[in-house]
DNA sequence: GCATATTTTGAACAACGTTCATTACCTTTG
DNA sequence: CAAAGGTAATGAACGTTGTTCAAAATATGC
């Protein structure tokens, strides 16, 4: 097999080619279905050298959880070239659609992975920081369009909330399956030109 | 043990003892944590007597998958006395919110859980009954509406959707701790009131 | 070149979902 | 009532899982 065959690789990049290969096998043969032993196999390990970088498997879980994030605050950061915040809004429930729908696995594992027990801290008690930063991304053009004398009466967290919700929902639907029953056929699409065209008569 | 001291009872009630059962460790353990075993225990029965009645565990889930839309269905029906289609809208929002907080695991199970290789054709061939009725009740409260005067240029399908993606949405986000970013005490409830009052403004 | 520290290994363990030959029970018949 | 036949319940056993850890391999320091 190729464990013996491998070059000698920097100890920090190690996490990251587990990581990968973790993630290349989430993709082929969806989460449930991908062992320790497989993701081992697949980096050219042994199954014991996984347990030296990750505590356990749900810590693999994690951090593919936050990459997921991250990649998608990253994207988010592109939009602040719109200068008009309503196009902003619009854009930025367009690009999370799109992303969603380029990345269903990763998106999986970033809202149906349920906090473990070890993280469950970092969960409820404020430490969940890419996702405060992330929504924080959302609430802000939300309160730019506020600020532009948009959405009177409103309040920005909980509209934001209600757009992320929306968008997330529909998403969701969508890829755990759920949308089948709806007679469109691209149902995320038709649902959010329908949030379009309701701002837009505000 | 339990398992000497029980009476005979009869065998289709035996399916919903276990299921019954079931639904009552995932409420205390979670659906992760809960083993077959565990399941035949506080049955009463031998795990192998569980196999007679289901073909595997994934029947089971998809059986309490089935009765939670069923459920949900149920308490949707008592809406039809409603007269005004916008106020049973708005009425359908919080009836749906309050059965997602008050059944949060089997709201879990509904949304969360996959489509198994057995049911795969159910799902996406034009057969998952359940959540069809279930989002047909929606599109028809939205239809009810636009036949009323309301959503001036918007088609039921979509627009019902949407709605539907926005409730559940939040309520997923809730559930799987994701709200915890969002700065407010009761963030579905509140981003639900968005909703109201935008949808108030049309 | 030897000793020490670090990294990697895979056999072993407990617990899981699942199966199936065996047992226990119930009903029918003479 | 007793024997026969059929149905329901059983739990030991199997393969696979996540996880551990003493041992082996490799790298580092002197």
């Amino acid at each position: 097999m190729g464990v013996a065959d491998r070059k000698a690789r920097d100890k920090e990049e190690l996490k990251t080619l587990i990581l990968d290969a973790a993630m290349k096998l989430f993709a082929e043969k969806g989460v449930e279905n991908v062992t320790i032993r497989n993701i081992a196999e697949a980096a050219e390990y042994s199954v014991g050298t996984i347990y030296v970088y990750f505590k356990d498997k749900n810590a693999i879980l994690h951090a593919l959880h936050t990459k997921g994030f991250t990649a998608l605050r990253g994207q988010f950061q592109v939009l602040n070239v719109v200068a008009d915040p309503m196009e902003r809004l619009r854009a930025s429930g367009r690009l999370y659609i799109q992303f969603a729908f380029q990345n269903p696995d990763m998106y999986d594992l970033m809202f149906n992975l349920e906090a473990p027990v070890d993280f469950v801290n970092e969960w409820a008690d404020e430490k969940w920081n890419e996702g405060r930063v992330t929504f924080g991304f959302v609430r802000d053009v939300v309160q730019d369009c506020i600020n532009a004398g948009h959405f009177n009466g409103h309040r920005a967290e909980s509209l934001a909330f209600m757009v992320w919700g929306m968008v997330h929902g529909m998403c969701h639907l969508a890829i755990t399956q759920r949308a089948s029953v709806v007679d469109l056929t691209s149902p995320v699409e038709e649902g959010y030109a329908e949030f379009i065209a309701i701002i837009d008569k505000l």
